[in-house]
DNA sequence: GCAAAAATTTGAATCGATCCAACGAAAGTG
DNA sequence: CACTTTCGTTGGATCGATTCAAATTTTTGC
């Protein structure tokens, strides 16, 4: 009998059921969808036809069509898939968008791509009533490949003024503003700035020039929160050094030997990311100088991280959790209106910073 | 115009294109599905209907109908969705999913839900071509609830010894006797083993009895491969307390508690998992016993934490990746087999285990 | 210039369900 | 007993595409 169900090739259909039940299609149907408005007897005749034909019940793919919702959210990435499970700061995130489905008893997709035409094509394929947008990379031309499936989408860490996206996003500029003022008012002069990228495919020193034209606002806001806050302290921001990575291992250490070189090192160093600055810990540490009692080192982002690395990270945290609640429900509850949510981060005080050294 | 396409109610479908550029709709279809066929001249002009109707392009639910396949794989299991980025183990797996899914193209679908009759609804509706289970905690009744899709499907960390369903898993026993003969050659002979669940709802000391009527088998077996291992080497089993946590800091600490409360305190912890172990090492380090002078640790499973955790791990390590991988490609390939795979698995040495402390 | 071959296009059938207006039978009402 | 309700059931329409055999048009060959 079970070669009768996995042999038998052809699927078992509900119209299946309802020929062998002696029923029409719709009453068939009502067995299984609204149990409540069929009579007894037949709703038993039918349910033991499905069991007599090994019926796997009504099948999703047709009632899709009908339906209409799929019930599911897309989150997509031009980022491999494992970046879901392997970046803390997605992480964090998709735990917070996990909570938002689980609560309505969405699904949640996972959208990628190794190649720009997969990636597209996986967008146009993908069976989900709206998208989160992770736009690290790519952002735009993520966002224009979604925009042309015409479903509601929220992007997230978005890093251009473009105002006819939905986009939840921080206050960066708030954010830069409260690192700054925490170094500067333990007494902090010296700073050097390890940032994120100010526009595709750059490295290295960063003239004013290229932070007027960024193209990546997160990074530029940062900057002028930094700056803001400075200059109010009297720093010269004009010989603050600013070091563009990639937000990896290899081009942040780069970016601190640069600094460090300097025959007036930093005291205090911004760090636009959380990895970043543990990048900058571990560096410092193998370089014998001590945090924070040489140099005091101030991350972005309040990845969980944060709290347990040695020592343990001074940082402006984000919202994470929440950032992908909303950006859920955004979807979820979809009204049809473009919106930018701007939430507030916040400067968690922990091991990293403290008074500069004396000067004797 | 935004209006035309966005208040427009109804959405376009390809029916609207194909009449508004006066072709057929097998035609209009080709346009988007195998363009290389259709005249370039008609291509051009239904192209130029459906942008001028503001077509999404082919609607995914309507080709999936006639397709049958989804090209996405379902995750599933009973934890709530948060899980898949919480939990070390968890991520590993899915970074392994996610590469053998990248190669081919497919998606990902996370399943879960907060009560069972969610979970039936969720895993009845899910549009997948067959599902993965993480078997970590109601395993059979997922399983049962995922059988009845009659669709493919694989378990993981299945706790059982259901030969009618297709399982990865890996070599308990021997795992058991790695852990235990690296101790034992380090000279210990005095244990405690910090264990797992052998069955639903129990916590506490394990009687032999409750070993042999176990049904978590994984657990049973790498409580035998420890026994096995350590009576060759003399050690008397039926003194060594085995302790059954539920995988979390309360229970482990309960243990702990429990057994070095003994006069004769062990002087080498075998645990069931890294999750175990590190608790332990955090409470032993809390106690000021020193790990390994003090104590030696082994644990099981082989998940990153256990490589930067302080000191570093001694642990048997799974594949984690690997199972993930060969889950999901027998998902894609699925060829109509079930087959249980058993993967080795490997001793890793790290700083947590040395030699007993010399008893003078 | 015409028949045969090749290239395109057509339109009906199909995928697997749900929805709903209409209908028939049983129950209730005066 | 005729007449309205109520309850359950029916079967056609629909969701939005793809497929494929047949019809049509265009090319090619001579």
């Amino acid at each position: 009998m079970a070669s009768l169900t996995e042999g038998g090739r052809r699927p078992i259909r509900l119209a299946d059921i309802a020929k062998a039940a002696g029923v029409s299609h719709g009453t068939a149907s009502n067995v299984f969808s609204r149990p409540e408005i069929v009579r007894e007897e037949v709703r038993e005749r039918v349910k033991a036809a499905a069991e007599a034909l090994g019926y796997a019940g009504p099948d999703p793919k047709g009632r899709l069509l009908r339906a209409g919702k799929v019930n599911a959210i897309g989150v997509a990435t031009t980022e491999p898939l494992s970046y879901f499970f392997d970046d803390p700061f997605a992480r964090v995130m998709m735990a917070g968008i996990s909570e938002a489905c689980d609560a309505t008893g969405a699904g949640i997709a996972l959208v990628s791509a190794g190649n720009e035409e997969k990636l597209a094509w996986n967008i146009q394929s993908a069976l989900v009533d709206g998208f989160i947008l992770f736009c690290i990379e790519g952002g735009p031309r993520l966002v224009e490949l979604t925009r042309e499936r015409k479903l509601p989408f929220v992007a997230l860490e978005l890093g251009s003024q473009d105002d006819t996206v939905s986009a939840i996003s921080i206050d960066n500029v708030a954010g830069g503003r409260l690192a700054a003022r925490h170094l500067a008012e333990l007494g902090h002069r010296r700073f050097a700035v390890l940032s994120l990228a100010f526009a595709d495919d750059s490295t290295g020193l960063v003239s004013p020039e290229q932070v007027r034209t960024a193209s990546y606002t997160g990074t530029r806001d940062r900057l002028l929160g930094y700056f803001e806050e400075l200059s109010r302290f009297g720093v010269d921001t004009a010989k603050v050094p600013v070091y563009e990575t990639e937000n990896d291992k290899a081009s942040t250490k780069a970016g601190l030997e640069t600094i460090f070189a300097s025959a007036e090192p930093p005291t205090a160093i911004l760090a636009m990311s959380d990895r970043i600055a543990m990048v900058a810990l571990e560096w410092l540490s193998a370089r014998g100088i001590a945090v924070p009692r040489d140099v005091s080192v101030v991350g972005f982002d309040g990845v969980p991280e944060a709290a347990i690395c040695e020592p343990p990270l001074t940082t402006i945290a984000q919202p994470i959790a929440e950032i992908g609640r909303r950006a859920a429900r955004r979807i979820l509850d979809f009204d049809g209106t473009v919106r930018r949510e701007t939430l507030d981060v916040e400067l968690v005080v922990r091991a990293s910073s403290g008074p500069p050294p004396s000067t004797g």
